[in-house]
RNA sequence: GCCGAGGUCGCAUAGCCCGGUAUUGCGCGGGCCUGGAAAGCCCGUGGGAUUUUUCCCUCGCGAGUUCAAAUCUCGCCCUCGGCGCCA
């Protein structure tokens, strides 16, 4: 949410940042116009108070210097007044609920380096890594290889569950968690927390995170307990200060948090999603940082860096892609993605994302940092370092091997017992 | 789940019984003092509006009683302690 002194005093700049979207500037027009009234109104509220509070401080008086009649004239004076304030007050809360649900929908300012663009397809090229490996045969796609080596048990999975659950068997599963446990060390050892979130968040808290149309798209709620599963730990993890006001000598705070991502994947369907692409659940480990406003595009540069080295270390091919303008949704001021190279599909798909949202998130979530010039809103940065479904996609295609095994990249062997290739899951008899 | 105690400005604390302007300390910022610093003293320290001077709001959240609620009443949330259950 783009702070209120932001319309009142620099409008344009949200009107320029429309126009590079593409988009009306109904919306910002609005907000203005119901914050002008919601100050008119507000300000009777305050006048009729202050009128009761000027009646209750020489009511007091009265009644201490003995002068009971004079303190029920003013009484009789004012009996009226507290409904007149309920009347006026509903008005300016309307006004101030509304401007504000509008102001949500609104989306964060971009920077100035983001391309212009209608969709993805004007995403521009960042950088490349790594190189696309001569196969001396036909590659198979990552659905084909993990039902010759049952890898993954979606029929069950879509029994017990539903579609696009799963079970995730034997060796793909071992990998699996060695990313997680990779993923975790990498970042630890740059100086990252480790972060074990709760798995569920309330609406509050959720609201001050996300955009407000992935309550009905991504999240799955709760029933009768009113909360969500989170989507990523980036929800949990940036709400954890909502409210709060951090110590400058606190920042930057930086947290690696793992957890299971829940999605909803609503209107999600196609050729392209089949095997463990697109999934309801998944693990990830993300990259968090809470900082000065100062620092947030150095520290949006560090985590793109942890990113790009972590997967180098995989051994893995892709691409980093600066999002356009058309492809950014309503939080980040900037976003990076990574996207593997897949030769079964043949195509480049993202597996990493990595934004800056600035002050859009803290301002949603009251999270503050002091400063000598009073308390000012933080500046808050998110990026995936491994999606373990999509990390495993990729792997997989890229490693294949003739036979339909899997090389297993280097740096993961310590973690899987030394093991070099997955092999396919013994046919339980 | 049951019983008890709590939740007050960044932190800590007083006020609550008995309704009438949010107390004090620490931290932080500014000023005085100093060769410089420390100490000491003074001012400021949450959110909002504003005609720049003042006003309004804020004591976990919400409702009620009242001219007036941190204070009284009811409901809810959370924390701590005890009991119960439990991987």
């Amino acid at each position: 949410m783009l702070d209120m002194a932001m319309f009142r005093e620099n409008a344009d700049a949200i009107r320029a940042d429309h126009d590079r979207r593409g988009i009306p500037h109904d919306s910002i027009d609005e907000v203005i116009r119901l914050d002008e009234e919601w100050r008119k109104s507000q300000y009777d509220v305050d006048q009729l108070r202050r009128r009761r509070n000027e009646a209750a401080r020489g009511i007091a008086e009265a009644k201490k210097s003995g002068d009971e009649a004079g303190a029920k004239a003013i009484m009789d004076e004012v009996s009226t007044i507290g409904s007149q304030i309920d009347d006026l007050t509903a008005h300016s809360e309307e006004c101030l609920a509304t401007r504000d649900s509008l102001r949500m929908s609104i989306p964060n300012i971009l920077h100035e380096d983001v391309p212009v663009g209608e969709d993805d397809q004007k995403n521009t090229l960042h950088s490349l890594h790594g190189e696309k490996a001569e196969l001396s045969f036909e590659p198979r796609n990552h659905n084909e290889l993990i039902d010759m080596n049952g890898w993954v048990d979606q029929a069950r999975g879509a029994k017990v569950a539903g579609s696009r659950f799963y079970f995730l068997q034997g060796d793909l599963a071992r990998m699996e968690m060695a990313l997680q446990q990779y993923g975790a060390d990498f970042l630890i050892e740059r100086g990252y927390t480790l972060i074990q979130p709760p798995l569920m968040m309330n609406r509050e808290a959720y609201e001050g995170v996300t955009d407000l149309s992935d309550f009905e798209t991504v999240m799955y709620g709760i029933e009768p307990d009113k909360y969500y599963l989170i989507a990523t730990s980036e929800h949990p993890l940036t709400a954890m200060r909502m409210d709060e006001v951090i110590e400058p000598s606190e920042l930057p705070i930086k947290m690696v948090g793992v957890s299971p991502c829940f999605r909803r994947e609503v209107g999600a369907h196609g050729l392209s999603d089949r095997g463990i692409w697109r999934v309801h659940q998944f693990t990830k480990v993300e990259q968090i940082v809470i900082c000065d406003p100062e620092d947030s595009w150095e520290h949006h540069e560090d985590l793109l860096t942890n990113a790009v080295d972590m997967w180098d270390s995989l051994g893995l091919h892709y691409r980093v892609v600066n999002i356009c303008t058309g492809d950014m949704g309503t939080v980040a001021a900037r976003k990076y993605d990574l996207e593997a190279w897949l030769p079964g599909a043949g195509a480049y798909k993202e597996v990493v994302s990595c934004s800056n949202c600035t002050d859009y998130q803290a301002n949603r979530l009251r999270m503050r940092y002091r400063t000598s010039d009073g308390n000012s809103a933080v500046h808050t940065l998110n990026s995936t370092a491994i999606a373990t479904s999509r990390a495993l996609v990729a792997i997989m295609e890229q490693n294949q091997l003739e036979d339909g095994t899997v090389s297993v990249p280097e740096i993961l062997r310590a973690y899987m017992g030394g093991k070099t290739t997955l092999e396919p899951v013994a046919k339980g008899d």
